[in-house]
DNA sequence: ACTGGCTGGATTGTCGACAATGGCCCGGGA
DNA sequence: TCCCGGGCCATTGTCGACAATCCAGCCAGT
């Protein structure tokens, strides 16, 4: 059950790159069941490396906050807790409005069209699926990337998408993601990028912190409804 | 000139924590030149390891920015620019303001009235000092991480102390301080407590902004007077 | 039976050496 | 004189082994 790389691709770096993203990967992808505990010679071995690179992966992912390291102890998968999750989402309300706001001043115009053609798609893929969810997620994502992106702003755009986003990303996976409204999540969509479009930062600022609030609060009533942290 | 420590507070951890330590100390301070070029071997016995744990060290200070790596090349002790500064305090302003609401929501009221007495406690200093700033910069640092902790949300303290203030100091550092204007400063800060005290989130948020927003400017205006970077 | 200490095993932390890659310098040719 | 190519060297990447630490289970004593 060794992992298999494409010996070209991505042996171009080193070796303690590949390791990082492969683990990334199966955390993430829930391929190791998050809260469990691991030994670092049992994932040299399935990652066909030493321990030597192994250990500088752990190092990043422990600062991404996907795994939990205790000195003498061990490594275990980092399992989030519900609070968590809405505290990520109190930090995205935050950044993503502050990146709308400079995403209305700073986008290029390409930006702009490519932002409302990815818009347009996700309208046809809404009209033809209705209310299935999943796919609308990654294309969610790619929304909200962008906008990031076209912030213009390296530091923001390093902590969204290089710290929070996987955190993110792994929740999605394990919770198999509460059901969020795509049409509703659209609608939202458009009137940011209508925002954006009229260069109007105070506004795009507004809706995006109403949009992931929103989503915060859409996942706070689920988590109240089924009653999942009884304390 | 090797760094010396205390042989018993330090050592209660692992190595690679104290270098890691170490080293970040040593890059805010100075001690290091930013943009210099340092070579592994010389650090780990600069250090007094070897070059494992050093590996480890250095992996988070690139996560944190603090030192830049790239493959058989080597590692440079990271120099800010200018306009990485602006990027960091945009994203101060939207996570600081974020800090500032949930002070206002989640701050206990030994919390509050501790607030309270940092500022008094400035207001003296400020009275005796008229427009030194060096001591205000501590106690500027100081106020902002007691609101940052106010807010009660783990990610957000972690994004901010963790990550970005280290940022910051560097900065200061470096660039010894452009002159902040501590008796405005101050006002502002008083006024953010009064806000906070009322439970006010949105004026807290707002207030916060705007203080953040001012530093920024300030340090803009200082970049076109001078001109320091040409292009 | 239960608590306390202790020993054995396993896992992590650390170290030194080897291999591989990139940069630099020197020489040759145009 | 300038440009290009090849080889040498220094530095980083990787590996395996040794030492330190913690956890579990057992044994003795009360």
């Amino acid at each position: 059950m060794t992992t298999q790389f494409d010996p070209d691709e991505s042996t171009a770096r080193t070796a303690a790159d590949r390791v990082f993203e492969a683990l990334q990967s199966a955390i993430i992808r829930g391929d190791i069941p998050a809260g469990s505990r691991v030994g670092e010679t049992e994932l040299a071995e399935r990652f066909g490396t030493s321990r030597g690179p192994l250990r500088e992966a752990l190092r990043r992912l422990e600062s991404r906050k996907l795994v939990e390291r205790t000195p003498h102890v061990g490594i275990r998968i980092a399992s989030l807790t519900h609070e968590a999750l809405i505290e990520i989402y109190y930090v995205r309300e935050a950044l993503e409005g502050m990146a709308a706001r400079l995403a209305a001043m700073h986008m290029t115009p390409e930006e702009v069209a490519g932002l409302r053609a990815l818009l347009a798609e996700h309208e046809r893929d809404e009209a033809l699926q209705a209310d299935t969810a999943y796919f609308q997620q990654e294309g969610d994502l790619d929304f909200h990337y962008r906008i990031i992106k076209g912030s213009h702003n390296r530091a923001l755009t390093d902590l969204l998408i290089g710290e929070l986003y996987h955190l993110v990303r792994m929740y999605r996976q394990q919770f198999s993601a509460y059901a969020n409204r795509p049409q509703k999540a659209f609608g939202e969509h458009l009137r940011i990028v209508e925002a954006i479009e009229a260069r109007d930062g105070d506004l795009a600022e507004m809706l995006m912190r109403r949009h992931v609030s929103s989503a915060r609060q859409n996942i706070e009533r689920h988590l109240n409804e089924h009653e999942q942290t009884p304390m």
